[in-house]
DNA sequence: CAATATAAACCTGTCATACAAGTTTGAGGA
DNA sequence: TCCTCAAACTTGTATGACAGGTTTATATTG
């Protein structure tokens, strides 16, 4: 029953899977970049003896991988870095109880005191000012924890890209969707009034690190940061 | 045309998008684990009022991200962290070049001095050995590169294992694919025996470490490591 | 009664077809 | 040359069909 598929059949054990195979090679042998379009389903349809629907499938598959953008009418294209490509894999990791916050919180201070040691070295000037008015945000809206975490995750996710490896973008944006379900509950945690300051101050206290070129002070602040949300979180009882 | 979608419709912008959500939710709602059962493709298309053909796309998705297994007559089911999962987003970054080798190695040298000190606190007697079989494999089988770079990519990820943390083992299993691509420069570029047979030292001793449970040792010869590597790497032009 | 064989019911993988709605292309006109 | 607009193309979704794998329930057998 198996049709063939250019030559290249049998690998993934499914027609899709194939498909998929056949695609990515096709991007990689064309050398397509960003933006650049992919074949048209029925093309890639007849090309690979397939059905439309196994293309349509492969297609829906690499685009849950964000490596190609789907549009209705438009042909499929190649994506970009996405940033967000991987928080619904940790979001499921920590769902099905195989990661714990504080495993997240561990791999971010080893990822995120080395963006800010990079960050301290490579910011450009605006990136600098983004993530100080991050910062500054953060405290000057202290009284509302929704927008105190939103300019949370930009703050560090700005400094991942200052940092200038989108590696280290890509693994910080990877903690977004379970930050956002778990940060209230160390916002929480801190019940008292000296508590918030102190938290909000060391951020504004990175940002100016980070702008003065400081790389020991950036990453040693940045280590301070998340040993205390570590211990915040451990009072909350989320061990 | 938007049919209804059990109350929650209009978020993701298309059928499958929604369809993808009503999913996800319906895991968290029920408090799946791995192994357990999702609805049938009719069951979810009738009481989502979509297709059948929108459901087994939504599917698709998800099994991309590896949060799904779909099996041929089975029910799909939740699945267990892959540690597979995110190559295909490197590997795509690396093409389309928005990420270097480089910065790779960067991430890399980051996050495995980490997993060394954690794997020389934390290893189990098992994975000491494992981690030091593989060192000696590399060693023995140094005439054939092939198999001198399956050990070494089995040595990094059983190192991560022993971190305990396997957010660890996710993202050095991310960088599998790419390795898997760019191993055999970084071994070309060591000509000579003395060369190689260092990096294969290394290997054992860092195994050693591991073994003795000298976490900053440990952690000082990953760095060395990967400092010697990333050297080899622009001595080869692969900046 | 328990274990097993077997058939029925169910489920997924793939294909074909159809049509609405969005996008690109190209012919023709200003 | 630039604009307009219709034709051609493309994707999104729905429906129906069927082969082949899996589960379940029934019936048979020891």
């Amino acid at each position: 029953m198996r049709a063939d598929l250019q030559s290249k059949s049998g690998d993934g054990a499914s027609l899709v899977n194939d498909a998929v195979g056949a695609i990515t090679r096709h991007i990689r042998t064309h050398d397509l970049g960003p933006g650049d379009r992919l074949p048209s389903e029925s093309g890639l349809s007849k090309e690979l003896n397939v059905s439309r629907t196994v293309v349509r499938e492969a297609f829906r598959s690499l685009a849950a991988m964000r490596l190609i953008e789907l549009h209705a009418g438009r042909r499929a294209t190649v994506a970009a870095l996405d940033f967000g490509a991987m928080s619904p894999v940790i979001e499921h990791g920590v769902h099905i109880d195989q990661i714990s916050i504080q495993q997240i919180y561990d791999v971010r201070r080893t990822i995120e005191t080395r963006t800010a040691t990079l960050a301290a070295l490579r910011r450009s000037d605006d990136q600098a000012a983004t993530i100080r008015d991050h910062a500054e945000a953060m405290r000057d809206h202290g009284s509302n924890p929704e927008r105190v975490m939103e300019h949370d995750l930009a703050f560090h996710l700005e400094i991942a890209k200052a940092a200038r490896n989108p590696v280290f973008t890509l693994i910080v944006g990877a903690f977004d969707g379970v930050t956002r379900q778990t940060w209230p509950i160390g916002w929480r945690s801190r019940t008292s009034e000296e508590e918030r300051s102190h938290m909000l101050d060391l951020h504004v206290d990175i940002a100016a690190a980070i702008a003065a070129g400081d790389p020991k002070r950036s990453s040693e602040l940045m280590a301070l940061h998340f040993d205390v949300s570590v211990r915040a979180l451990i009072a909350a009882g989320l061990a």
